[in-house]
RNA sequence: GGAGGAGUUCCCGAGCGGCCAAAGGGAACAGACUGUAAAUCUGUCGUCACAGACUUCGGUGGUUCGAAUCCACCCUCCUCCA
């Protein structure tokens, strides 16, 4: 009954691959709309940074989830999943073509996998006290230990170092009695959409030249003077928008860690790397379609084969009805 | 020209006679991932026929049962004096 679920495309792939181009282009030939998979370009105010799409490149074709979110604020799966899903249903009604685009991977599972994230909302007063408890000196192996009495299965799972993970199933314990590996399986749970999923790739070497070009190019923009605005907009020195690449190396900078070369470096470094994590999801994903852009002779080539397959995946579904 | 200091595995950097293939950090590579995910965490990281062997600590000799560690000379770099 494939027919009967809709049909969503997504547009993935490591960072600086032209991911946003390919889903407008798509969008243009098969009257789509773009539903954004970006942990970071959810933030209004970080433009330049986060590679946020102009109007020049959207072009016309309209873009959901972008700078919705105000930078001093928590964002968090579970709420990406709501919006989304919402914001999916919009789509469809419209009869339009949903095309996920980003590179967060847990955003790409979470819409795509009915996972249930259940009551234990984030930013909870447990969390910031277990938080406090596990900075101590002898926190990590204490609360590890707590753990594993009351959730033997997730403290096997969870590294003593990964204090994070941690806390969040010691938090899940303590805010429903029930431990976190007990909650319903659905990582791997059927969708209610047919997804197609494109995974956009260059050789390491052209990839890594991409990203410094792509880093240059912001420094150029004005991400220095973003930054300072975000600052003195008085955006708390830990928000969650400021821990991304691009934005945490320039506050340093601004706080005189560094100078400009060295942050210009930690950023490429750190988007490079961010990159190859990017892969490691995306590997796992047997969903996935690799599109290796160096076989292709131009950015045009690319959208002809990635419209060719969806056009084609449509004609397979009506053939199956 | 003279007086000091330094050269360590891809990089930084400990080691200063055996317990050293050599701490630690970085980079790189591989991986994990269910409410911070551009985050957080793990593993590998001289070579090989890999519970063992072999080649490394600027170079060449030497001392010693044994050297990255001590001595001599040479090369390179840094600081100071001329």
């Amino acid at each position: 009954m494939t027919g009967s679920r809709p049909l969503v495309v997504c547009v993935t792939g490591p960072t600086a691959t032209g991911k946003t181009e390919s889903a407008v282009a798509v969008c243009e030939a098969i009257c789509g709309e773009v539903i954004s998979m970006d942990s970071m370009q959810i933030y209004s105010e970080l433009a330049i940074g986060t590679a946020k799409p102009t109007p020049e490149e959207t072009r016309g074709i309209p873009h959901h989830l972008i700078g919705h979110v105000p930078p001093s604020a928590a964002y968090a799966v579970a709420e990406y999943q709501r919006d989304a899903l919402r914001v999916l249903d919009g789509v469809l009604a419209r009869g339009k073509l949903p095309v996920f685009c980003g590179g967060t991977g847990l955003y790409l599972h979470a819409v795509s996998h009915p996972l249930r994230f259940g009551e234990a909302a984030g930013e909870s007063a447990v969390r910031e006290r277990l938080t406090r408890e596990i900075e101590a000196p002898d926190g990590p192996g204490k609360l590890h230990a707590r753990l594993a009495a009351v959730d033997p299965e997730s403290a096997a799972r969870l590294h003593i170092n990964n204090t994070r993970r941690i806390v969040r199933a010691l938090e899940i314990y303590e805010l429903t009695g029930k431990p976190m590996s007990e909650r319903d399986n659905e990582w791997e749970a059927e969708p209610a959409q047919d997804w197609l999923i494109f995974a956009l790739t260059w050789p390491r070497e052209t990839l890594i030249r991409r990203i410094d070009a792509r880093v240059d190019r912001m420094i150029a923009r004005g991400l220095v003077d973003e930054v300072r605005g975000l600052l003195a907009s008085g955006i708390p020195t830990g928000a969650q928008a400021i821990q991304a690449i691009g934005y945490k190396e320039i506050v340093a900078m601004l706080g005189g860690a560094c100078g400009l070369p060295e942050a210009v470096q930690a950023i490429k470094t750190h988007t490079r790397q961010y990159a190859k994590r990017q892969m490691t999801w995306l590997r796992r994903d047997l969903r996935v379609r690799w599109v290796d852009l160096s076989a292709y002779d131009g950015q045009d080539a690319v959208h002809r084969a990635l419209i060719a397959q969806i056009v084609q995946h449509q004609e397979e579904r009506h053939a199956e009805q």
